[in-house]
DNA sequence: CCATTAAAATAGCGATCCCTATTAAAATGT
DNA sequence: ACATTTTAATAGGGATCGCTATTTTAATGG
């Protein structure tokens, strides 16, 4: 038998790089290097594999990206950090292109509309943790009292999910930081510095 | 038999909805309401199909949009309208939600990577057009000489692809809309009313 | 050492994938 | 009206889909 978490890492990869619907229950056993009946005794489904392998990816890069959105460095900082952080999920070598959750399943056939909610709630909290993180800015003063933290924070999402469509088609770490640049230009108060080549 | 732009009218509204990998030939022609060899001996193949489809269904769109865009306006405001359109065209009634292109094929089986490399061509074609129009407002002067117009097109790109995905997840019209305007707040030279609540 | 439990591999279920050879129906020409 | 061409429908091929019943192998207990 193999260990759960070495399987839930190959499987999160085969996902991230050809999305559920391209990736079949042959192609994960093998890459496993296990039999199929092996993969439903100990994930149950390819439907609840897809989510262990979401919660396993999540919980991994979630204890460096919320230490830098929930530090005491100012918010702006903190997003800056966090987007660039992203960039770098986004573009890592050796790795399927772009993010596993900002892009998966948009589009599904009618059978697969559960495994395209599951997403969906993560791309949701995904922002919502960022909607919290501006309105304790608010709260302490960082922004002006009347912020739509709401639009702010979908604004930064959508900014994230761009940078994972335009990796996946092949945009570099440099590009998308240059990216991340004009858009944090967007941020309340901040003065604009105009876009200007530096070559 | 059938009319030729009827049948692609029905094929992209389905791959619109789901997918190239989740729309199979038999759900093709079953809408179409036609046996499975008039497909292939009208459209080729389920690829060639798709392709058609796609650019069917850009046409249409693209004298619309490429008015709005290279109409007389300002840049600014042409480029407000033309994100307007694309927000109204992600959250149409009756139609699937979001964009057919932007945010199509991004994970996929290897088998389909000649699919993919379709529409992030699309996709490219797409910035560059906004690229183009943007290098035309620095020679007219609306822009600074040293304006990076590629990274600019990028990032409005990205809002675009990310708007896409949002209303993939259900976002309504204004909630994109709202998105927009603070994109907006990141044009070159623009002073940013700091992002306040309406409500 | 044998019986029993637990693990792994094979084989294959019914359904569906994309696509096509073949048959049936309809339209055309003289 | 009949032969010929064109169009549509049926049937199905070879492969793969997600998943499981069954068999084989391995580990464990007395």
């Amino acid at each position: 038998m193999l260990d759960r978490d070495i399987g839930l890492d190959i499987a999160a990869r085969l996902f991230w790089e050809r999305g559920y619907e391209g990736t079949s229950t042959a192609d994960l056993t093998k890459a496993m290097g296990i039999n199929p009946p092996t993969l439903y005794s100990t994930f149950g489904s390819k439907e609840e594999l897809y989510r262990q392998a979401l919660d396993f990816s999540i919980a991994r890069e979630n204890s460096r990206r919320s230490e830098i959105l929930q530090s005491n460095l100012p918010v702006y900082e903190a997003l800056s950090l966090y987007l660039y952080d992203i960039a770098d999920g986004d573009t890592q070598p050796d790795k399927p292109r772009g993010c596993m959750v900002s892009t998966a399943v948009l589009q599904h056939a009618e059978e697969n509309a559960s495994v395209a909610r599951m997403t969906a709630a993560l791309r949701e909290a995904s922002i919502q943790t960022l909607k919290a993180r501006f309105d304790r800015a608010v709260e302490d003063g960082e922004l002006p009292t009347a912020t739509d933290t709401d639009t702010l924070a979908r604004f930064y999402g959508a900014i994230i999910q761009g940078m994972s469509a335009q990796a996946c088609d092949g945009a570099c770490n440099v590009r998308l930081k240059r990216l991340i640049d004009i858009a944090l230009t967007a941020w309340p108060g901040k003065r604009r510095p105009s876009t200007e080549n530096s070559d």
